[in-house]
DNA sequence: CATAGAGTGTTACTAAATAACATGTCAAGG
DNA sequence: CCTTGACATGTTATTTAGTAACACTCTATG
């Protein structure tokens, strides 16, 4: 039922830390998704489509709980479960990222490609970007078979400050100065 | 009042997943941390003491409330701030590290040398061993600057199977067969 | 002998995650 | 047409993780 997925080269990348038309960006992602829930016969049903359209709306991780308050805003289930399944199903699918440094999810930028991204997360706006890994997954890799140990999974998530908040940070100590 | 920390190289690294006189190899961490902490002046008092010898009786991540069941057992305190406050204590002079991906803490198997751990999570036998992590980091780095992200902290987790577990997995499948 | 700081303990609470069970929908298969 | 089973959704209840805020005790230092 899963066919090949495309390399990342042939998407375009999102610059989160980067002005960019998110509305659309947003859009991208959803028909994306839907596309190839579509294609490998998965239901992307009403909650777990409104869940992933919550994520969207910004490149902020989110808690279960928050999505879940606005899942039950909007007449679905109010109880942890609703919110746990449908966030389990995206990451499932490749819809979304479990942030474990945050304890939260956030919506992929590049659904549908192959790709195992390190994950950037700014302590200043709470923007998560994905940047490519492969190199750094090689070098994990690497380190891993040097004692022996086969590597399954891997979360590399950096937390520092996106440009635009480094740049503010700067200006501020420099006022002080 | 901190010193420059010894290169990795100058200290022998601990074969987690290789059998090993486990007592010897927690008997020098807690000796290299009771030294640290004296050359800097921080006081390793009973709590943190103990809370370090406890992570230190096995190479397992342990949870808050674990390590709290047993400090309460022996005396200390018996509410969630006596571990958190040890435990912090430990992370942050680098006696312990924290788990994301397990929401817990480990005693590090190389207390007092400058290193940046990529850390193994056996899902087999809950081991978790430091390798050597200079690579994969100098990789996020090199993936963050592209974004012009700038890293301040960076966790690199991997989750799979250590030699041993690997093994006996391999064996039972093959009973199987 | 103040008194300020660090360390330890408490109560009380917020946040994150899962187990176990009841109900509804819908597509085969008889 | 009516089972039957898979899947999705909802619930209640509980466990596990983490923090805020306050009180008490030490131990310097002036
Ligand atoms: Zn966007
Ligand atoms: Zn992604
Ligand atoms: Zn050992
Ligand atoms: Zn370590």
């Amino acid at each position: 039922m899963s066919r090949p997925l495309p390399p990342p080269e042939d998407v375009p990348d999102v610059p989160v830390f980067a002005r960019h038309d998110h509305a659309r960006c947003a859009e991208g992602a959803l028909a994306a998704a839907e596309a190839m829930a579509a294609a490998a016969g998965l239901r992307l049903t009403p909650v777990r489509r409104r869940t992933l359209e919550i994520l969207l709306e910004s490149h902020r991780a989110m808690g279960a709980y928050e999505v879940l308050e606005r899942l039950a805003a909007e007449g679905f289930g109010r109880q942890p479960p609703v919110a746990y399944r449908a966030l389990d199903f995206l990451v499932e699918q490749g819809f979304a990222h479990r942030i474990r440094r945050l304890n939260a999810f956030a919506a992929c930028t590049r659904p549908g490609t192959d790709h195992q991204p390190v994950f950037l997360i700014c302590r200043g706006c709470n923007a998560v970007a994905e940047a490519p890994g492969a190199e750094a997954r090689a070098a994990v890799e690497a380190a891993a078979t040097a004692v022996g140990f086969r590597v399954e999974r891997a979360s590399l998530e950096a937390a520092g400050l996106c440009p635009a908040c480094a740049g503010a940070a700067a200006a501020s100590s420099d006022a002080v100065r």
